[in-house]
DNA sequence: TGCCCTCGGGG
DNA sequence: GTGTACGAGGGCA
């Protein structure tokens, strides 16, 4: 017997002469492993049978036994039938055979993440058994475990192979595929070209032979792969295994899976982790590594081809490479190992599964050894959404010295402090939530499984920070640094599974009664604060706003800490996060921009949307401008920038370049009413033109009427002069909507902004009504810059 | 205000 | 594979 140290990657099983569990990973020593364990057999409960289904059962071929079973389900404990069976595959069906008859419970867990939980193993485990040879793994070892042992985790350098394709857009055919693979330090690559049959299945090859933990490329999930298997199919091509055991790949909804792989689409997982404005591959790469694609126009893939093979080979292997670079440098596998680490999951899953599958694992495995019952995730109707965190409203205005207190975790201290669980949810229980006849069990009664599990998490948090600032090691710092911060995103994800939509383990009560109990607690600080004469602006879920009367940085710093000190209480610290001065609101909730100048200096803008790409220039130009300016309390010059843009459009004082609206354009048949889109429009025209068009193309117009409907749009194209009149009218409105809703603060509406003048005195009343809420605002924007 | 539709990335 | 998976903005009623 031999033992290897394994970091899982995937788990799965297949179907041979029996079921076989198969985990993936690479070992300590860098050997990619394909690990294989049979006898591991599926099984559910059934709460209170009826008399004859257990003997029903036993009399079925494919059930192994049938035990008795105390389960705590509802309130109580109640008697169950544990059901052991032969096949994974047989339990949706059991399931849908008994749900009739009585409650069936735990038969929607995946057959992987149940071996898991049972043999309670982490991310990382040392396999005992024997090496064995099976063609038809790719790994560099195969072998047949006996034993599982749980160890320290470690962070293998994984292999990654990126890849891109360039394919003709008038014949559809790839051009050339190429790759960049990572094994640790270095980078390798691969460039296909020839008849498209050889370079697929030479890709395919590369996949075997190199056998790559991670493929991915920039959208490759939503195009290159699709791509591939298109062509693949066209020349009738069967046989398509990236599966580190030869199966095909299979189509999860939108993604892909390749067994044992992990598929991490580039573009996706710096979408996620990055929120950048511009999701191009030229705009990522230029983000994060500070460079750019080389120059080969895509839109003109052909004629590029045509020109210079080699020079677009080069191409497609540098998008390759910065796929591979933006992936590795933002350090989603990393982060993602941690966070499989403190889930005690194969990284696929985290990597790639929703975040109640990190929850299931943590609940499952404590409800398992407390002998609690694990529900069916029902069939969630997203009818009534539970209500959230408390936002106090933000009168409109200019806020100088704002001090932001935060709820250091403030849920999960909530569901520990109130002992929040579907355990301890009783009608008598001795704590009162604010929501009406929800209650729960005092922790003497019995503790929560939830608060148990949070305050465990919690203390190994701790523990991890603790090693963390012990350690000496730079990269021990940061090890810590990544596991604490995992831990924190688990713990926050608890209560987001319970707060949002249905999930196996809780009911709307609970999510409800977690976030009464927050806005209980954010309301009561907020009018505590007031009592006390401090100034509260704002606050949203679990942060306060305040005011700070002085007008230095220390004083509002001193007033800060203060008060995080005198509110914090047990199960409840309130932090003191940040100062911002200014900070401007036009007085929505969850809008506000600002200048933060403690503990760092930065811009902060929240809501507001200056960055979206099919916007005007102007538009997005001007309300950024309009901003700077308001942060250096230069009202009236953001007011004054806001009128002139309007009336320099409305004149038509602005070049149509400045008014050119982008969008991709599809098929047109992809749209419900192709005719009503711009988009389609745009590319009809281009056509009727001369001009290329392909589905898919980003098209440019300008409005030239935006009373009709549909709307009525010329193309734009640059380097080509444009002879029609753009709509100004149309988009003097529309540069108003956007800029009104931050000039209305001081006393300047759409109406106002189009005609130039106000029209109203500002002392006018509307209706009998108070004065509209801009005039105040006028007043107060002009106090509060006062000391 | 809330629903419905579309887009984004890729060539 | 005991799993069906985005999220935000704009248009329109």
């Amino acid at each position: 017997m031999v033992s290897w140290n394994v970091r899982v990657l995937a788990v799965s099983y297949t179907k041979e002469d029996d079921v076989i569990i198969e985990l993936f990973g690479r070992t300590d020593k860098g050997k990619s492993i394909a690990v294989r364990y049979r006898g591991f057999r599926p099984y559910f409960y059934l709460v209170a049978p009826p008399s004859g289904i257990a003997a029903e059962l036993k009399a079925n071929a494919n059930v192994v036994s049938v035990e008795d079973a105390e389960l705590f389900h509802d309130g109580k404990d109640r008697p169950c039938k544990k059901v052991t069976i032969k096949y994974p595959w047989l339990v949706p069906d059991f399931r849908k055979a008994y749900a009739s008859h009585c409650r069936v419970l735990a038969a929607d867990i995946p057959f992987g993440h149940r071996f898991m939980y049972d043999l309670d193993l982490g991310g990382c485990v040392r396999v005992t058994g024997k090496k064995v040879d099976i063609e038809k793994y790719t790994t560099d070892l195969v072998v047949e475990a006996s034993e599982f042992q749980n160890i320290e985790p470690f962070k293998p350098e994984l292999k990654i192979l990126s890849f891109d394709l360039e394919n003709s857009i008038k014949t559809d055919e790839i051009l050339t595929i190429c790759c960049a693979i990572s094994n640790g330090g270095e980078t390798k690559h691969e460039s296909l070209v020839g008849d498209e049959k050889s370079m697929i299945t030479g890709f395919l090859e590369l996949i075997k032979r190199t056998d790559p933990d991670v493929i991915t490329g920039y959208n490759i999930d939503g195009y290159d792969i699709p791509f591939i298997l298109k062509r693949a199919a066209h020349h009738r091509m069967n046989e398509l295994g990236m599966g580190r055991d030869g199966t095909e790949l299979r189509d999860v909804g939108k993604f892909w899976r390749a067994k044992g792989r992990i598929i991490a689409d580039a573009w996706w997982n710096a979408k996620k982790e990055l929120r950048p404005k511009q999701e191009t591959l030229n705009a990522v790469s230029k983000l994060v590594l500070g460079e750019q694609k080389d120059d080969v126009n895509p839109a003109q893939i052909d004629q590029e081809w045509a020109a210079d093979k080699e020079k677009v080979v080069r191409y497609c292997v540098k998008d390759a490479e910065l796929a591979l670079r933006i992936l590795q440098k933002i350090a989603v596998l990393e982060k993602n190992m941690d966070l499989a680490t403190v889930s005690k999951l194969p990284l696929d899953d985290v990597l790639n599964g929703r975040t109640s599958t990190l929850i299931d694992s943590v609940l499952i495995r404590e409800a398992d050894r407390n002998k609690i019952a694990v529900p069916l995730t029902s069939n969630f109707d997203r009818e009534e959404q539970i209500e959230g965190g408390y936002v106090h409203t933000i009168d409109p205005g200019l806020y100088d010295w704002v001090g932001v207190l935060d709820f250091k975790s403030m849920y999960p201290s909530l569901i520990i402090a109130k002992n929040i669980c579907f355990t301890t949810l009783s009608r008598d229980g001795k704590i009162k939530s604010p929501e009406e006849g929800v209650n729960y069990l005092d922790k003497e009664t019995r503790l929560g499984l939830l608060p148990q599990v949070l305050e465990r998490l919690m203390k190994q948090r701790d523990e991890t920070k603790a090693k963390m600032k012990a350690a000496k090691d730079p990269a021990q710092k940061r090890y810590y640094n990544g596991l604490q911060e995992a831990i924190k995103v688990l713990m926050n994800a608890v209560y987001g599974v319970f707060a949002s939509s249905f999930y196996r383990f809780t009911n709307p009560k609970i999510g409800a009664s977690i976030t009464a109990f927050a806005r209980e607690n954010t309301k009561s600080i907020i009018s505590q604060l007031e009592s006390e004469g401090v100034r509260v602006i704002y606050g949203d879920t679990d942060s306060v706003f305040f005011q700070s009367p002085g007008n230095t940085l220390d004083e509002a710093l001193e007033l800060g800490k203060a008060i995080a000190k005198r509110y914090s209480k047990e199960g409840a610290t309130l932090e003191f996060e940040k100062i911002i001065n200014p900070l401007f609101s036009h007085g929505a909730k969850k809008r506000y921009v600002g200048n933060v100048v403690w503990p760092e200096e930065s811009m902060i803008v929240r809501g507001y949307e200056t960055r979206r790409t099919d916007a005007f220039n102007i538009q997005s130009d001007s309300l950024t401008k309009v901003f700077e300016r308001i942060l250096d309390h230069d009202t009236d010059g953001a007011i004054a920038l806001a009128r002139e843009t309007v009336q320099a459009i409305a004149k038509g004082e602005v070049s149509p370049e400045d008014l050119v609206i982008s969008k991709t354009c599809k098929n047109f048949n992809t749209y419900k009413d192709p005719d009503n889109q711009a988009t389609v429009q745009t590319a009809k025209k281009l056509m009727e033109l001369g001009y290329e068009f392909t589905p898919g193309m980003k098209v440019s117009w300008v409005v030239t009427s935006g009373r009709r409907t549909p709307i009525e749009v010329e193309p734009f194209v640059s380097g080509r002069k444009f002879d029609k009149t753009p709509d100004y009218e149309y988009y003097a409105r529309r540069a108003a909507m956007t800029l009104a809703r931050v000039t209305d603060t001081f006393g300047w509406d759409v109406q106002e902004l189009l005609t130039g003048t106000q029209q109203k005195s500002l002392f006018s009343y509307d209706g009998g009504k108070p004065p509209r809420p801009k005039e105040r605002k006028r007043q107060r924007s002009r106090k509060q810059t006062r000391s």
